[in-house]
DNA sequence: TTGAATATAATACAAATGTATTATATTGTT
DNA sequence: AACAATATAATACATTTGTATTATATTCAA
């Protein structure tokens, strides 16, 4: 016996199930059965085959909570998680836990080396590449007025990744005397040097100890 | 017979899942099985049930798929997508598709109005608050030179939280004279009036038509 | 009004998936 | 060497979950 108007059940439960995997949290045929008060699990699925005819889901079938998003029409769960670091060691990859604060989202988009794992992949769900916790990536509150020119404010995030070499001109990040510092990275003469952009500050010139942590990729700042 | 050295493939399986789960396709015991090569699923649920009796894993007990990631010591799921608008138009979230650039991450924490949903939950994993694609923000691309001065450069992206009324001095997003545009709210004297934040430009005054689309929460600006 | 499309239901079954039991080889420790 | 802890395996079974079949009521269009 229908009861809602035509085509408004399909939608919500198009909508539940996107917020659903958007969650990360694939549901059942049942489960969906169950939130929409159907009687039987057959309709529930008559609703979720609909919308995989309609080409608004894709399906693995015959595998367990086997419906998923298209990746064009809807934000794809690309995303990596760059570790949010207190403070900043030397060394590859060291990423001591103990200062970990917390991990921050980047679009895969915004990451070049996105290495892809088709692990398993049902024939009609598409090879998503899975993305995993982006070491090469951390995310750093930057302190002090010294890059004010290039729009980078004290307390502003930047999302760095890790290289020991990087062009001239761009945004990096330092670790300079022990402390990591955001500075433009110029080479002058074969010679490494750190210019802040604001001309309150001297530049950092190589006669510290000078070790390049990474890049800057991006910059965030939360007004609220 | 033992392959690995000594809890490496317990790491491994770890990381594994915690990358499936992050990508939004939680993984079955069997699948473990096959990636990790082992002759039978028992061995692989015997590395999974010590993730759980360790801490770093959680599980619904019976369900297909039932493992998950602790919410503090991982990147929880939590995350808003917003639309990245090319153009923005008046009226309540509208959104309409033409003008759909794609989707933009954004952490729950830097959302408010997060409207947690207790759709179904297993015993052992707690009320994971599922997260859908938030209308209430938008991302836009910052166009002009006007903002220079409060560190948002052209080619930022803003994410703005709609909203129709905002406290003087925050920055905002307007409709004026039908075209988006970012400045800094001022309320002077009950009028509106949006301010620029660089010199060389002129604030605008309330012989615009102005029409407030939302509050500025976040800026970013991808350097590569 | 008649028929097609839509929506829901009851029932049953098959496949996927989680779980239990028991056994055995390896590693590490005393 | 003896023992415990660790890691893997074979087998079997129970539950969850997807799927098929058939039926029925409602809506919509010709």
């Amino acid at each position: 016996m229908p009861r809602a108007a035509l085509g408004q059940t399909r939608e919500r439960i198009f909508r539940f199930v996107r917020d659903r995997l958007l969650a990360g949290d694939p549901p059942t045929v049942r489960e969906v059965q169950e939130v929409f008060g159907f009687r039987t699990p057959q309709t529930a699925r008559y609703h979720l085959e609909k919308l995989v005819a309609d080409g608004r889901l894709l399906v693995a079938r015959g595998k367990a909570r086997g419906y998923r998003l298209l990746e064009h029409s809807e934000p794809s769960n690309k995303v990596t998680w760059a570790p949010l670091l207190g403070r900043v060691h030397a060394g590859p990859l060291t990423t001591a836990t103990e200062d970990l604060e917390g991990y921050v989202p980047v679009s895969a988009a915004a990451v070049k080396s996105l290495r892809g794992r088709g692990v398993s992949s049902g024939s009609e769900v598409p090879e998503v590449p899975r993305v995993e916790i982006n070491n090469e990536l951390f995310a750093l509150r930057v302190r002090g007025e010294s890059m004010i020119g290039a729009g980078i404010l004290p307390g502003d995030l930047v999302i760095v990744r890790r290289q020991s070499t990087a062009d001239s001109g761009t945004v990096v990040v330092a670790l300079v005397d022990d402390e990591a510092t955001v500075k433009r990275l110029r080479l002058r003469r074969g010679r490494v040097e750190l210019h802040p952009e604001n001309p309150a500050f001297e530049p950092i010139l190589p006669d510290h100890e000078i070790t390049l942590l990474g890049k800057v990729v991006e910059v965030r700042r939360v007004m609220e």
